[in-house]
DNA sequence: CAATCTCTTTGAGACGTTTCAATTTGGGAT
DNA sequence: ATCCCAAATTGAAACGTCTCAAAGAGATTG
């Protein structure tokens, strides 16, 4: 089963090579009369061109990568496809990597990615990847850090001011009355889970007469949600808290579901906050007080600064930076 | 920033370029002197090896597709996932690409992989693909079919016997002692839903005395859930059916979310079930009665496959249909 | 000391494509 | 009949890599 290259097709067309790549390239200068016999050459042989062999000449690709934590969370699978929507619409693909939170593997992809010779990468880490990314872009593979916000203004970035948002939530479950405060999340070396928090104990403090408890788990994922729920659920009324913030929604939705399964009235009993809104936290069956970062723009937004980057555009905000909205469900103020 | 290339390393390290390919490929036949020299030359120049020149002398890859139609679903998320973690186990990459359910972009990412000549091809699709798929096929690219059995001997596949997952349902709606039940999902020329569907009415049939409503459906999201759930819920109670099964877990909590919103009681005023069983249908705050497929084997059957067919291995089986299972839990049978 | 043998190193050639400069063709103007 | 021009076609060269056959350099053996 040899592989049936650009040769081939010439010659059972009866024409030369070039003449099939301009039928590929610039069909317009070539003949109707060689095109037709070249389109049933390609189809009565399979012909598909190689990309290998395309790029090699050309040294470049119309493929962005992008580079993700973890599919699985909605959040990520969320942003992909708003990436992948965009891209299409600029006639670009994307590839999309997930490096499964795993500091080797993410390194793999990317390498894998500069092998290929992607035009563009997109990269969502909880890692400090930034310097990783100057490499590769010194390279020659521009990139847009999705996320976190760059700290050296040639890496480009688009993010969320987390910090405002930790503040906005935790505002809100002071001015609803609660002063028993919980934030779960961790590790605090991923500069999001930091900035959350940050921006919590700023609004814990300036309020005065609140307390912040911070618990630590470092999965935050639904399955860590519930281990943080049931010990929680498990406390006596005086000692739990009056509300949690936790630093996601996968982790606020195993909780609710642990305080709910434990009896506990949301938000009656206790409120409950997340962070990232993702669909499912609209959709819970209480539904859940959530703060909202990619407003349709977002993946817009990355798009776009890539293809300027990768034009070789300065850009004039090398960080962009949205700011997050609140928005507020019944799993703090209960049913409307 | 002219790419930098074997050569230039060769150059810098002062030997000749087949020494450098051997460093790289077969670094025991290259003398720790010149191995040194030639690792630092890599270094400074900042040398990444060119995945297409050496894809167009070696004439394969390492890397495998997988076409999915949704990664937004958590179904393909996990399967993703679970593909990923196996491919890397076998020193493979995975590609994933979002077809975002059209036809169009399907077929457009099918041709990519294949002039990537990606080593091989998993693919999740809702659509009759496998003529397509026979194509490619013939053309050097193998493939692995998910989530639908292959009709031809030829194609490999991965799959769920969506008929008897659908008389489960069903089957359990009846023993709970429900007689109008409703079938949401669509459209019909999906052959999961199809299958599903069959299995429903297979079970009704056999039993007599019931009778089941086919609500079309084609959104088979959560939205689309919401906006069937707001007008079962709108019926008056005697001509709402007493039990819903839908094709799919977001349909399902979607649907779940509009009934509790209108007061409806899970399950004592109607009962739901889904299909799939993602995570979050365990960790809705009802939780969801629905159909696990893919227990742990799933994806590494998957891969396994696909190597088997890689290595051109005859595959004994060549449909492999696993048997789905009914996970039972609040929203049929209430808090246990 | 010659003859082998092993371990390194070398450079050419091929993979499949596109582009570019050069050539051919056909038709209109002179 | 000749010339010229545009349009269509051609073939060679180059992109970056790996492998292969061959040669070089020591080391070991007879």
């Amino acid at each position: 089963m040899a592989r049936v290259g650009i040769r081939d097709v010439a010659a059972l067309a009866g024409v030369a090579v070039g003449t099939v790549s301009h039928y590929l390239n610039h069909p317009d200068r070539v003949s109707h009369e060689k095109a037709l016999r070249i389109r049933s050459a390609i189809d009565t042989l399979g012909f598909v061109p190689s990309s290998a062999g395309r790029q090699l000449r050309l040294g470049i690709s119309t493929v962005v990568g992008y580079l993700a934590p973890d599919v699985s969370n909605p959040y990520f699978a969320e942003i992909a496809e708003s990436i992948e929507r965009r891209a299409s619409e600029l006639g670009m693909s994307v590839l999309l990597a997930n490096s499964h939170r795993d500091r080797e593997r993410e390194d793999h992809y990317l390498q894998m990615f500069e092998e290929y010779r992607v035009r563009g990468l997109i990269v969502s880490s909880h890692q400090a990847i930034e310097e990783r990314l100057a490499g590769v872009r010194q390279r020659g593979t521009p990139s847009v850090l999705v996320g976190q916000a760059a700290r050296s203004p040639e890496q480009v970035s688009v993010s969320l001011d987390d910090v405002d948002g930790g503040r906005q939530v935790v505002q809100h479950l002071l001015d609803l009355g609660h002063r028993r405060i919980a934030f779960i999340g961790g590790p605090l070396a991923i500069p999001q889970v930091a900035d959350r928090l940050a921006g919590a104990s700023a609004a814990i403090e300036s309020w005065g007469t609140a307390s912040l408890e911070v618990i630590a788990q470092a999965d935050r994922t639904i399955a860590g949600g519930r281990d943080v729920g049931r010990i929680l659920a498990a406390r006596p009324a005086d000692v739990r808290p009056e509300a949690v913030f936790a630093a996601n929604d996968l982790l606020a939705l195993g909780i609710m579901h642990e305080f709910v399964a434990a009896g506990l009235r949301i938000p009656q009993d206790i409120a409950v906050a997340g962070y990232d809104d993702i669909e499912f936290a609209a959709s819970s069956l209480i539904s859940l007080t959530s703060v909202q970062g990619r407003h349709a723009g977002y993946g817009f937004a990355v798009v776009d600064m890539l293809t300027e980057v990768m034009a070789g555009h300065p850009i004039a905000e090398a960080h962009r930076v949205f700011t997050p909205e609140l928005v507020v469900r019944e799993s703090t103020v209960g049913r409307g």
